[in-house]
DNA sequence: AGCACGCCGACT
DNA sequence: GTCGGCGTGCTC
């Protein structure tokens, strides 16, 4: 006897094969079980799948090979788990098996039952017999969003008919939002279920891991990201599949980890743009958890001091429940905002300050009472750019679009695109010249700036350059919470989740860049990163009032009013506005197909000829969609490969959904009409456009 | 994506 | 005469 069975099975994008395929098996196979296929001439891995609703048709233009093996030692992955992968290949237009693999620990396709029984029966480590943490109490706010997400718990319990709307936790840095996914975790541990938290970079939240791992010592909690090696990911994705986790803290990946007495999802800084995957599948775990949590009917908390405009904009709908933390825990104050005015300030003899003269007080303030100051700049190097003053010439990288920035320290120009990277050139490589002008500024030279500005003042930079070698970041971080630094300079990296307790001031040194910036999301990321910066000041009310400066050309621009005022909902309620009128998120749905070659007019006429079927597709369905023209991107040539895309924008999340799906076996017969495309890919919900 | 098959230059 | 360059085509 032979039985088919669909079996989703890791076709590569390229395929053009998005759907399950059909094998032959001689024993009946579990949907959700891992086995080994024959496809084409190789073999590969893939997942029994749910069998279709519909049979296959018997007079197929191929022969059903049979399934080469089985690995039955692993627990079949769950029917909530398929239906969310399911969910996913389908949104983000990948195929089913190539999604269902790329989300399962690599070193899964290579276990064999007898691999998989040796780790089974490796002891493991007994629950460290540490007391835990005494949650403290709370003030009435958190008390009131714990019982509303109690409440929630409850009703996904099966019992109630209705589905818990997702909860939005809007709390203030420092507010306790914290302590409230604390107990929320609790509570779902206690009715014996399992909970998934999601945090943008593990390695910038440590503090999260301390205090989840100090306050449910006696549970097992797990991480799930990128930065474990393959042997520890496998180790912690089977104990969250197996059940023995109870905790899975992780990066975007986790959002695919299988769980199966899952009972409550924690999305923490949702507004954060790295739940975003960038290649590959582009899915976006922030709306993946909430789809999740649905389908589940499972209570989600998506926690931010500065809400995504989309999770604002549904709660402003009552589609989401907003619960408010409005107090700042342990009475300290939010800092006091101060904007210095470039345009009050008397122009310099030389080269332009990077400090103005009111800021360079405050910090000299700062270092005689012992207090520490953190100066953030987004721009790592020494500069952005070198330049000749007597031909003209500037350090353009010959592989893109882009200049190459000056390192002083390694001596290097080096593209922050591609590979590229050259030796600093002793004379203009145009006309011979020997006075080559660093432009502009980058952290590096900062530093360098403020060490002459500030005389005998311990400055620290933290950037992805100087915290390139293992452990490096984590040291300096220490030497900043051990008080051996006196002004830190760092990119936005230092602005993310660690608490400095010893900091009483944060300057954003050039913020004004994403006031007039194209991308429509620039101001909402400028303001999510300034009101998180501000957060790193003042944590500790014994410490003082607390300040954040701004050094600004345009004083009086919402933006900033709004943040002076810590005013988010002021803020949102404008960018709103604003996006309304444009027919943007969240009042439209975007999708973005890209497409790269050597040669920009193949993207071109590739996108061009998509876009037009595209259109076609949609008025065959009556669907509300425009394709906008093939554009180039600001950064149009990377590594020697021409860029562009194409905007599809609906007013219908469905209408778009259903012109992907329609139009995409028509871009996959388009590719060979177009030689020398590099490639393409879709990109639904894109972050930019 | 792999991994074929398929037609044109320098070697034992 | 072959070994092999990577162009293009297929995978239940």
């Amino acid at each position: 006897m032979s039985l088919r069975l669909r079996i989703a099975v890791e076709t590569p994008q390229h395929s053009g094969l998005a759907g399950a395929l059909d094998y032959a098996s001689d024993q009946a196979l579990a949907p959700g079980t891992l086995v080994r296929v024959p496809l084409g001439r190789r073999e590969v891995c893939g997942v029994v799948w749910d069998p279709a609703d519909e049979p296959a048709p018997t007079d197929a233009g191929w022969a059903v090979k049979p399934v080469a093996a089985v690995l039955g030692g692993l627990p079949p992955l769950g029917p909530s788990w398929r239906r969310l992968v399911s969910f996913a290949a389908g949104y983000y237009q990948r195929g089913l098996g190539e999604l269902a693999l790329a989300v399962l620990p690599p070193e899964l396709r290579l276990l064999d039952d007898a691999a998989l029984e040796r780790r089974r029966r490796r002891k493991r480590r007994a629950a460290t017999a540490v007391e835990a943490d005494r949650p403290p109490p709370l003030n009435p706010e958190q008390a009131a969003a714990v019982a509303a997400i109690a409440s929630a718990l409850s009703a996904g319990d099966g019992l109630a008919t209705t589905q818990p709307p997702p909860l939005l936790l809007h709390g203030v840095t420092g507010s306790g939002k914290t302590e409230v996914y604390l107990h929320a975790a609790a509570q779902a541990l206690a009715a014996g279920r399992q909970v998934l938290v999601l945090v943008p970079e593990i390695n910038l939240t440590p503090q999260l891991t301390e205090r989840l791992a100090r306050r449910f010592a006696d549970r097992r909690l797990v991480t799930l990201h990128s930065g474990l090696t393959p042997a520890q990911r496998l180790q912690h994705w089977l104990a969250a599949h197996t059940g023995e986790a109870d905790l899975v803290l992780g990066t975007r990946l986790a959002i695919f980890a299988s769980m199966p007495r899952l009972g409550l999802i924690v999305v923490d800084e949702e507004h954060d743009p790295s739940y975003k995957q960038q290649e590959g599948a582009r899915y976006s775990a922030r709306d993946l958890a909430v789809w999740r949590a649905q389908s589940e009917r499972l209570p989600v908390v998506l926690g931010s001091a500065t809400p995504s405009l989309e999770t604002w904009q549904r709660a402003d709908e009552g589609r989401y429940r907003r619960l408010t933390l409005a107090a700042r825990v342990g009475a300290a104050a939010l800092p006091r905002v101060r904007l210095v005015d470039w345009n009050q300030c008397p122009k310099p003899k030389g080269p332009p300050s990077a400090i103005a003269p009111p800021l360079l007080d405050a910090l000299r303030l700062r270092l005689q009472r012992g207090e520490q100051s953190l100066l953030l700049l987004n721009r790592r190097g020494y500069a952005p750019v070198l330049h000749c003053t007597s031909c003209g010439w500037k350090s353009g990288c010959p592989h893109c679009s882009a200049w190459q920035v000056f390192h002083k320290a390694e001596r290097v120009l080096r593209c922050h695109h591609c590979a590229a990277a050259a030796r600093v050139p002793q004379a203009c490589p145009q006309c011979g010249d020997l006075d080559l002008h660093a432009m502009g500024r980058g952290t590096e030279r900062l530093e360098e700036q403020l060490a002459e500005l500030l005389p005998g003042a311990r400055i620290g930079r933290i950037d992805a350059d100087s915290t390139r070698a293992k452990g490096e970041l984590q040291a300096r971080l220490q030497a900043v919470h051990a008080g051996e630094v006196d002004v830190l300079v760092g990119t936005q990296m230092v602005a993310k989740g660690h608490d400095f307790r010893r900091m009483t001031l944060v300057a954003a040194v050039n913020p004004d860049g994403a006031l007039f910036s194209s991308d429509f999301r620039a101001p909402e990321r400028l303001f999510a990163l300034l009101m998180q910066a501000a957060g790193r000041a003042g944590r500790d009310a014994a410490m003082g009032p607390s300040e954040m400066w701004l050094q600004t050309w345009h004083p009086q621009h919402a933006l900033y009013a709004a943040l002076r005022d810590h005013d988010y909902p002021r803020f949102a309620a404008t960018q709103l506005a604003d996006r309304r009128s444009a027919g943007l998120p969240p009042f439209a749905s975007l999708a973005l197909l890209r497409a790269d070659a050597r040669d920009g007019a193949v993207a071109e006429a590739f996108l061009t000829e998509a876009g037009r079927q595209a259109e076609a597709r949609a008025a065959e369905a009556g669907a509300a969609l425009i394709a906008y023209p093939a554009v180039a991107p600001p950064i149009s040539r990377v590594a020697d490969t021409e860029r562009r895309q194409l905007l599809l924008e609906s007013p219908s999340r469905a209408a778009l959904q259903h012109v992907l799906r329609a139009a995409l076996p028509d871009w996959h017969a388009l590719r060979s009409q177009h030689r020398g495309l590099a490639r393409w890919a879709v990109d639904v919900d894109p972050l930019a456009i």
